[in-house]
DNA sequence: CGCTCTTGCACAACCGTTTGTGCTATCGTT
DNA sequence: AACGATAGCACAAACGGTTGTGCAAGAGCG
């Protein structure tokens, strides 16, 4: 049952576990007729090279670590999709973990990341997350970080994200292209960067053209559960509304069913606009025009950053990457995107 | 910029490393004086253990491999995140593998949870699985297996499942006791064990009624990107349809959308029931009755077991545990539910 | 005062690898 | 035949820890 090592081969084949180890790697100084002796006992003492203690000896783990507050259902598959495939490509295993959406717990596994070891970390920031010092200690002591998604300001780390007020304003526009005057906007937890710009950006199209929205039409939710009850109220207390403005999928969804619920219809009543990674709107019905922000690609972006980071530590000046986001219509809304 | 090793702070101090390590142990060998000698040198050193060579030491890894066939947006991060929090609760950390549901990579996957002598492994088969051999050599070599959602029939390692026929069958009853006579029963690849249980029960329910439905009553979907087409020649073959039954969620949403596209409505011309995680009846609208199905609580019911399994190995009789199933009827389909 | 028992630490081996260095035959050369 | 070069391997240190054992000094005892 023990786990068959350098040092058995050696010891049952009577050399040295230099040799044994040499003459797996192949190298010159070990002539054919040992390797193939070694080779031979290898496999049939079915021996397993453990990477651990080669990595250790090495400096290094292979490991990288993927830090989000929560298992979301629409934005993290994809994301960690994109971020796993780069990974395997350049021999990096994922460790997936999950904040719960605490700073106290996001702190803990920065630690844990430290403790393992691991050659580099990505991470979407909680939204109680203010401050960067526990990724800071992470860089201090060598391990790039990439901020991914949700993400904070600062300069000291490398961030990929998209555009958050101009693909906001951009999807704005295309409803007050289209006519609408009174939008609601519904965004998340308004701690979040990814959620104040986003509604920086609706805010912006709408006073671009002049015209004025009530309070009551920009709704922020921290809670989820209580979407429907703050939905409901923007749409009595805003007057006359005809579409929709959703930040995130979560939001959308939500918004498409209570829209529905309420007895109005899609798009004659009421016009639902959405940043999406667009899988929802490929199987709601009717489907909704989105800003495609596709989580694979983040995630690939990032990881790649994150590879040339832990390659050559250039402690660079932190980059700060956008991922393109693209619009598109409802009509060429077809079946649901693949996950990568 | 190089890291604080046991070494550093025992040169530093004048005093062996057994001694650090002891004292930061708090072992009762080491006075009270030197232990906090070692303690206060520890923190302004900066010193943090590394976990990797304490575990190489104590021969094991603490870390837990999850292989999944791909990154599905509904099962899957839910599973996720209850297999987390329980790993996280018992010191171990979460390495994630997706084998793009291929049974190549989920065999090299297998070799590198070898290699990295992961403590135990979580698996979901890919489609193309139709042997356990790469499952038997990681529990061959010590390393406990245990098998979720999409399993594979084995008396040589743990599975957590439901009792797909008995649910597929309850759904389908569903539909039969409120009239239904031809339903569609749309079904996912028929090379995978939990699709052919599922139209198993579908077949049986129906039988137990004396009924008789057409071949092509029973579709089994195994490119989602068909969907569509096989959805539809399904609906134009199989006459007057009143019914869908879809074995899960990735076939509801489909099946959702594709009703309401062909200008039928919900659940008056059709009426819509489906295994699901519970999240996509309580966006999809109009809702739809499911056997609920539940992610989390069969990632924390398998990482339990595989938990108990990698403490004491007991190489027991491998378990199959079922997973309640719980039939939501549509009217009580509340929000969202939690992720956990 | 001499004995044993304890305290508190150092020394060394070990986990499973890699890798720098040193040694010993054998070979070719002149 | 004496020489240096080379091939092929063994030895040992290292990665960063833990842990069994040995040992000196001090304490307690008669």
């Amino acid at each position: 049952m023990k786990r068959v090592t350098i040092k058995d081969l050696a010891r049952a084949l009577g050399v040295a576990t230099s040799t044994v180890s040499r003459a797996l790697a192949d190298h010159p100084d070990i002539s054919p007729a040992t390797k193939e002796r070694v080779r031979e006992a290898a496999t049939t003492f079915g021996y397993i090279p453990d990477l651990r203690a080669r990595y250790l000896r090495a400096q290094h783990s292979r490991l990288v670590a993927l830090v989000v507050p929560e298992m979301n259902m629409f934005f993290v598959p994809s994301l960690m999709s994109g971020i796993d495939h780069v990974l395997r490509e350049n021999g990096y295993s994922l460790l997936l973990f999950e904040s719960d959406d605490s700073v106290v717990q996001e702190r803990k596994l920065s630690q844990l990341c430290l403790n393992l070891s691991v050659d580099g970390v990505l991470v979407a920031t909680s939204s109680e997350t203010a401050e960067v010092a526990h990724l800071d200690a992470l860089a201090a002591a060598g391990v790039p970080v990439v901020l991914l998604d949700k993400i904070i300001e600062t300069d000291r780390h490398a961030t990929v994200g998209i555009d958050d007020r101009e693909a906001a304003r951009r999807a704005t526009a295309y409803l007050l292209d289209r006519g609408h005057r009174q939008i609601v906007g519904v965004f998340g937890d308004d701690r979040l960067q990814i959620s104040t710009r986003r509604a920086e950006g609706f805010r912006l199209a709408v006073a671009g053209r002049s015209l004025d929205l009530a309070d009551a039409c920009v709704v922020h939710v921290r809670d989820l559960d209580r979407f429907d009850e703050q939905f409901a109220r923007a749409l009595d207390t805003c007057p006359a509304v005809s579409a929709v403005f959703a930040m995130s999928d979560e939001l959308l969804v939500r918004a498409h069913h209570a829209v529905l619920a309420r007895g109005l219809a899609i798009p004659t009543d009421v016009s639902l606009v959405a940043i999406s990674d667009g899988r929802a709107p490929s199987f709601l019905y009717p489907s909704v025009t989105h800003l495609l922000h596709a989580g694979a690609e983040v995630g690939q972006k990032a990881a790649h950053i994150l590879v040339g980071l832990m390659r050559q530590h250039y402690a660079g000046a932190a980059l700060a990457v956008t991922v393109r986001t693209e619009l598109v219509e409802r009509e060429s809304v077809r079946s649901v995107t693949a996950g990568r």
